[in-house]
DNA sequence: AATGAATGAGACTTCATTCAT
DNA sequence: CATGAATGAAGTCTCATTCAT
């Protein structure tokens, strides 16, 4: 977890129950009005509390910010783990990791939007521990890369660091071009973004 | 261009002039502090104007960030004209597209950066109009698919709607993930990612 | 008493106790911060006491300051009432009173800038309240002076008031200018200042 | 002057013009309100300037308070120069120092009051500021004992710099007991109060 | 065309105080 | 009696924008 956020309230229970509420009504006031035009007072009335019961559980507006930015990321990151934990094949791993990446950020474009549009809004600490919890995530699948590697022979592009990322990178597309393509996506998009990822880094496509 | 923004002045060459002056300011501001937090002062103080004279050029710092937005569009649209203008051959003219785009995903990131953190600040006219001419950069590479495919035969990935964003979004891992890679990108760079796209189409990545 | 201040709770031993408590936190963060700027969470705290369960012995953050006011008022009377009841001779007491408020004047001097500098926090009722006790302290000397007089003929100064006023206000130089005087004052200093007000008043200095 | 207070605004004169009005209208609501409770909105309407545009002439509501605190320290100051500056005589200018500044004290009662009461209000770098000049005050009259002394001999109150103190606290009973004495303190009272100082130094009175 | 000053609206945050347990 | 959580009211300060010169 990225950085501690203090809070007034004592129920660990309560606390996690309210930012709860409180990041869901972020993510969609932000998605709408964007993090510096929403208002405090909007978050705290999607989230059903007063504005100033909203300080009881964050100190600032900012907090608000990187409670989101780090719940997303801790989601991603928790769909990557899932899968490692399940599959022990390397190849496995990356196309199921590839396919269930890809449909999150089709079903939650709007908060990979956000990620991608707010991050720079959080002042240099916290953003450089939500760029480091990325991080993770990138590495995540460089590892599952240099695993592959060793039962499949080297890749075709050597440097594994930039073959994870463009792994991690092109799947935003669904999101980011949200605009351009058809909004969900639809299954066909998926495979074929799918394909083009494997093609590209030279690894075969499963069988099915 | 995207929508005309309204002046008090006479001269268009002043108007030019001045807004050159403007877009080039508000890039560096916005680029440090982000649109929301940056200042009409801030930027005319960059601009070297007073904070009222800005307001001669430019209806509202909204305007300012049409500008700069439809300016940047511009000028990568303009990048790849050029090319098609200057080759006959599509296969070449996506690969020297495709390298030009990544060499200025590099170059400007901050730009770029810019283009993906803000546009969503533009009030929804404004916003649809620069994904318009987002479009239009996205059709010009569907163009070049298209007529490869006359001469070369069906891509394996048929929807080249897909294809052309595949080809588009691709390289602005160089600016979106600079945090990660090398800032530069190097040359090495450069080409993987090339090699990658063209290998993800099933394009042949030409000797030279 | 100045006013009674109202609480819930009905053990008096309590409510005493706890007040005892409140007051001397209150003096601590009053003086630190001020009173505006003290906190009631402040003052709860550092009386060991929840913030709501300090309103159980207290009706209002003002209350506090009223308690702590009279408090101190109540503590000068004191001390002049006690040399009253000790002495017979007025001189002997003028002298002895005088010796006794420069002495508590110096190590009270922070109880002492409090009663200064937020006596006009208090609502005018409260405020004058505390005037009027202050008004029968300055009262006790002015009796002093008076039976002074019938014994040793009138003073130069007619004014009685007044000469009582002088004698209890020059003191207060210990607390109010400790800043810039040795911050003790020192003995030296405080037979120093009872000399000078004898002598301001033409009341002979005793030999020792 | 004790801190150069900021100003967005260019012209000089425009700057001191409206600071004046706003020392003035901040004395006013200070002394009725008190620094903590007046409001930057009380402020400004009472010296006719909107909120906002009080903040191009100022950078915080304490700036006003340092603003209203070097102003009254300055008169006081300017008070007693133009008193040396008229008198050759040490003894002469002791006595219409004090005739002077007793005035000055009645007339003024509020703003004296607004001094003993407030100063503490600021942050220690600026109460150290004002604190430093009100020193300056004093060393003024410890100055004009030194050459009293000179040419009369040693004081029986050796210690100067206290002797200072007491002449220059004193009369600040008139604003600060003037609930207790009669507010104007009438001419009797001043006589009476400079025959209390001067005797208590031992320091002739002059006959007129 | 340019400037300096003014303005109105609003946002974040803090706190004294209350209430239910 | 005590506690933890909730609340409503304000206050300072900032800023985009306009106006008069």
């Amino acid at each position: 977890m990225v950085r501690k956020v203090a809070t007034q309230v004592q129920s660990d229970k309560l606390v996690s129950n309210r930012r709860e509420q409180i990041i869901n009504a972020a993510i969609t006031v932000f998605h709408s009005r964007g993090y510096h035009v929403a208002t405090t007072s909007d978050i705290a009335q999607e989230a059903g509390l007063t504005q100033s019961n909203l300080y009881n559980y964050v100190k600032s507006k900012q907090d608000v910010l990187l409670l989101v930015c780090s719940h997303l990321v801790g989601l991603y990151n928790k769909i990557i783990d899932d899968i490692i934990a399940r599959y022990d094949d390397p190849h496995t791993c990356i196309v199921e990791g590839l396919e269930a990446i890809i449909k999150v950020m089709g079903t939650h474009r709007h908060e990979v939007q956000l990620l991608y549009h707010e991050t720079h809004s959080l002042e240099k600490r916290d953003r450089m521990a939500v760029l480091a919890a990325i991080s993770g995530f990138i590495e995540r699948f460089e590892s599952l890369l240099i695993r592959y590697e060793e039962s499949n022979g080297k890749l075709e592009l050597r440097n594994t660091r930039l073959a994870a990322n463009l792994l991690t990178f092109v799947p935003a597309i669904v999101a980011l071009r949200s605009w351009d393509l058809a909004p969900g996506g639809g299954r066909g998009v998926s495979q074929a973004i799918i394909r083009f990822i494997l093609a590209g880094l030279d690894i075969p496509y499963p069988k099915r």
